[in-house]
DNA sequence: TCATTTTGCTTAGCCTGTTGAAATATCTTC
DNA sequence: GAAGATATTTCAACAGGCTAAGCAAAATGA
């Protein structure tokens, strides 16, 4: 088996870590990882509009709306017309949505913070410095205005 | 921004890189991500059972039944009862189905593994010790025998 | 000013993937 | 051969995704 498999194998394990975390996410949160993952992004600034969320996740902006639904019907959001530009709603997190996703696992996210804030310099250089290669070599002329979806997102650090 | 999240960016990167890939597949090769990995798997004997490739894939036997009609229905894979044990069924792959997989755009792969094999040797090597070790830090404790799931699957080298 | 275009969002209808529970058919075992 | 285990399928229900169409509110421009 060459490096080329090596590295494949690495690669799959990666994703296949970060598809079962979504799974846990799902039952632990009681929501779905999908879900949570607009939950994260209003909670940044605890308010967002649907098209940016959208745009961030990659999906349509009808898409969202349904997305949304569910979430206020769990009382996680709410809506509210924007006052400057009432075309645009605000998607705004709750309190219960703001414990739900403060207390929500993370396990993912957490193991590899803990870990990769436990080595070396060094080895954190390298290792920024691979994946961010590997990522290029992914990504590459993929580069357009598309939207920053990514499946389960790994999320913000800290 | 530290290290961390710059990682953690090119992470995300790198499962974005999948998803995309994934859904072009899904148009280019006139099936959906899901069907062709349930195709590969397939292809990898010529033929499997239906539990066996919803164990590989992390589902239910109840989705495979499903996914298999689809396939069938596109005239990709056959039903056949096993001899031996009248329960089983085993699913074959067609004439179709085989150069349908064989000609599939595989454009993430591809461009992966000619990056990746135009690298020097030191930084090949690397590239593997970093992925090896983020993947190691992120399925740690999670390596029971669970299934070989992976999101528009990556695949397999050559 | 006001008609036209653009923008932001929701509705409606349709697909795929997924599951759990129940039904069917076929071994296996005592 | 009856009871239990195993392999699949069927069915009903949902989540997430899309497109097309519609509506309301800005923005534009003649």
């Amino acid at each position: 088996m060459d490096r080329t498999d090596v590295s494949l194998i690495a690669l799959r394990r990666i994703l296949r870590a970060t598809e079962l975390y979504g799974r846990r996410l799902a039952k632990e949160a009681g929501m779905t990882a999908v879900q949570f993952r607009v939950m994260q992004i209003i909670a940044e600034t605890g308010h967002a509009t649907p098209t940016a969320i959208a745009n961030r996740m990659g999906v349509t902006q009808a898409t969202m709306t349904s997305l949304i639904d569910k979430l206020v019907a769990k009382d996680m959001v709410e809506r509210k017309r924007s006052e400057k530009d009432r075309r645009q709603t605000n998607v705004t997190i709750t309190p219960l949505g703001l414990t739900t996703i403060d207390e929500a696992p993370d396990p993912l996210q957490q193991r590899y913070v803990k870990k990769f804030e436990a080595m070396q310099d060094w080895e954190q250089a390298m290792i920024v410095a691979a994946l961010e290669r590997v990522a290029a070599m992914l990504d590459a002329d993929e580069i357009d205005a598309s939207p920053v979806l990514d499946i389960g997102d790994i999320g913000k650090a800290h």
